[in-house]
DNA sequence: TATGAATGAGGTTTCATTCAT
DNA sequence: TATGAATGAAACCTCATTCAT
């Protein structure tokens, strides 16, 4: 009665093969930026082009559609190129900061960027997510940032620091400048939050090398904050 | 005709002060954990011991109550101690040390830091929130921290720096930890974030305060974290 | 413990005494304005300047209320003075418009005006104040209107009519007129309303006069309205 | 990508558009019946066989139901006919009659004489229902009448009256046939309320044609009713 | 496949009524 | 008596989901 229907139709295929990657465009956009709770199914069909009726053919429930979202865009490679360090030529500085300043403007630029804003809002409702984003993003980016402290370290380039600690120092205000992009910055009209990401990353970093950098007169790490300068 | 209401009945009347506190308790608690929308007004009021229609004495609508949320544990003085700073004696990074890691604990251990979390999630959907946020908690906080990095530039203990960007270095971690301990760390069997937060701020700043250091060899500040270290 | 009650404050008492009319004549007013199930019993106390409470001391339910409140207005002799036609002297005409417009205008100058659109919006609801308010308003009503019409005929002042006819012909527009004082006419800004109940009362029994009237040429009453005027 | 739907789908097509006017039906019956707060938006869906969503599809709330319901049958042509009188032929009275007792049947057998018992009852809590009603009934309904009494006198068959006022002695007691029907006539057991609408309004008329003939012996109108008939 | 009319569980909010004081 | 805080049934309305076409 039809012909092959992935064959005999290149549009309406090409049309049904997009279909769930629009509706997961449309989703992620609306669930970060009305929450999953506040957006309509309806809504994120309409945005995708088509009825609500569809959209059930694609994913069987709101839920799900939202597991969906977040598997992925973090499934898109948020976190890539770890294996590059190893082959990098170069001081580690200048590595890791244009390592991680492409590949988090990448990522601020990009979809992905809500995601972070979608999961801390949500994890709490949806607890299997909690699971799937550390060992997605925060396992791999952690450990990327570990893996070039310590080639610092092994240069002699950083002095020998917690490095647990100095890759939240490094990470978390790239985190958080996603979560703000997707938060408060979208409420216009609200003052002294013109941040330009890229360059405070840039001298983010710049602070952060020189809190790394070795010393010149050289001692044991200090104990706590107060004993860095002296009195 | 009728009896002053204050003084006419005490145990009602300690009640009816109380319902407040008890129902804005409850909805920051229930807003946190499951989201302003995924909370049932009816939820709150029985975890503040009251039914339903209590609550609705006392706030005309659940977002209303919401916004009584935030101005209650943003009004209640998350950023204080400003004027502290000038009286201060001492090096600049130990009085950091203490101002910053005392306030932020504070913050952190009480029911404010939940309301990090919340404004980050709801923002978008109640933009005359951000507004208020901005000018309770940012731009105070921001201004303290500001005052304290002058002040160590000031006294020499400091290099000259992007006092803007630093304020942002420091504090972006302290925001992203409340927001993550009502986020991320309340889904239980997550692993690879045992982050003990007094310990980390104090090892940030440490680190922080390296990089702020006045450096042995002194000379135009880096253009580029690259330029921080020498190839 | 106490005096006795009924003696021992006068105002007290007399505020106690009252509360019942306070209270009915704010429900009326109300209930007229605004319709039995738009009115909160909270407004009704309100205006009678007690709490919600002490209504329901006085009236078990707002149903009950209502029905007092109809009671109240009905039994407070709405129609009174037919048992005076039989004593009055002069021409029926004569003795009709003073009678009719006398009395009806101090019903719709009243709060009892109020009654017939409360009845009109609310017996169904209520179906046992229909028989109340029929013998109460309509049956006397009507009587006495009969009994001033057969006055006229018996006097040969009026020719023979259906007098039950004749009597809602006559008293129809003074109720409508009752009925639309709190209805359309008090929606401020309408047009094509400006009428002036006396004023048109008395036009209306002119009206209607003539049309009683024995006609010149006297002949079998006309079976039809076609037939009263000649081709 | 989709089909038109006006064609799409006949069988649901017809209920789509039948679906408006069954549930206005419905509603009509309903607030009629019960009064506007007093009927369930449930009620008014369950009885055009929906369920209560349903009815939310086509009528965003149920206020707006209100107003539609009113639009509908008050606009469904309550007042025509205005236009045929300019062309008629015969006498007045026996025309007036035909027209006005057509008409008003026509009106008091059908649905759209329960808004009137509606707009008396709900329009102070819609004013802006008012003037809806007023232009859409109250104006042509008087204009149609004045139309005729102006004819009867143009051509020598009714004296000179105030037009205005013999208006409202005509209609005032069709309106309030309209009215009773839906409030005190629906309450059973009620006695002398016997009235049959058409036997009334003929001798509602004949009795105000009379009133309107010319005279025997002409004079100046009376100034009052008590001239009409000497003493 | 795709649609969108229909459903009804579930949420927010109101308010008549109660009762401790 | 009088109060008004508290209750919870019941109303309005939303929206995830289904299913006939």
């Amino acid at each position: 009665m039809s012909l092959d229907p992935a064959t005999h139709c290149p549009f309406r295929r090409r049309r049904k093969e997009a279909r769930p990657a629009e509706l997961l465009d449309a989703a992620l956009a609306l669930f970060v930026e009305k929450g999953f709770a506040s957006t309509r199914s309806e809504e994120v069909a309409r945005r995708a082009g088509v009825s609500k009726g569809t959209l059930y053919l694609y994913f069987p429930s709101k839920e799900e559609l939202l597991k969906a979202v977040i598997q992925q865009f973090l499934a898109d490679r948020i976190v890539e190129g770890a294996h590059e360090v190893d082959q990098a030529q170069g001081p580690t500085p200048a590595l890791m900061e244009n390592l991680l300043v492409d590949w988090w403007m990448r990522t601020y630029d990009g979809p992905a960027s809500g995601v972070f804003k979608l999961i801390v809002s949500e994890v709490r409702n949806f607890p299997d997510i909690a699971q799937f984003y550390v060992e997605r993003v925060i396992v791999p980016g952690n450990e990327l940032c570990a893996r070039l402290l310590r080639r610092g370290i092994d240069r002699g380039e950083f002095r020998e620091v917690d490095i647990d600690a100095a890759v939240h120092s490094i990470l978390m205000p790239m985190v958080l400048l996603c979560v703000h992009k997707h938060s408060l910055m979208p409420c216009g009209g609200v003052k002294s939050l013109g941040l330009d990401p890229e360059g405070f990353l840039r001298a983010h970093l710049a602070l952060i090398f020189q809190g790394l950098a070795v010393r010149a007169a050289p001692g044991p790490a200090p104990a706590s904050a107060a004993a860095v300068v002296p009195a």
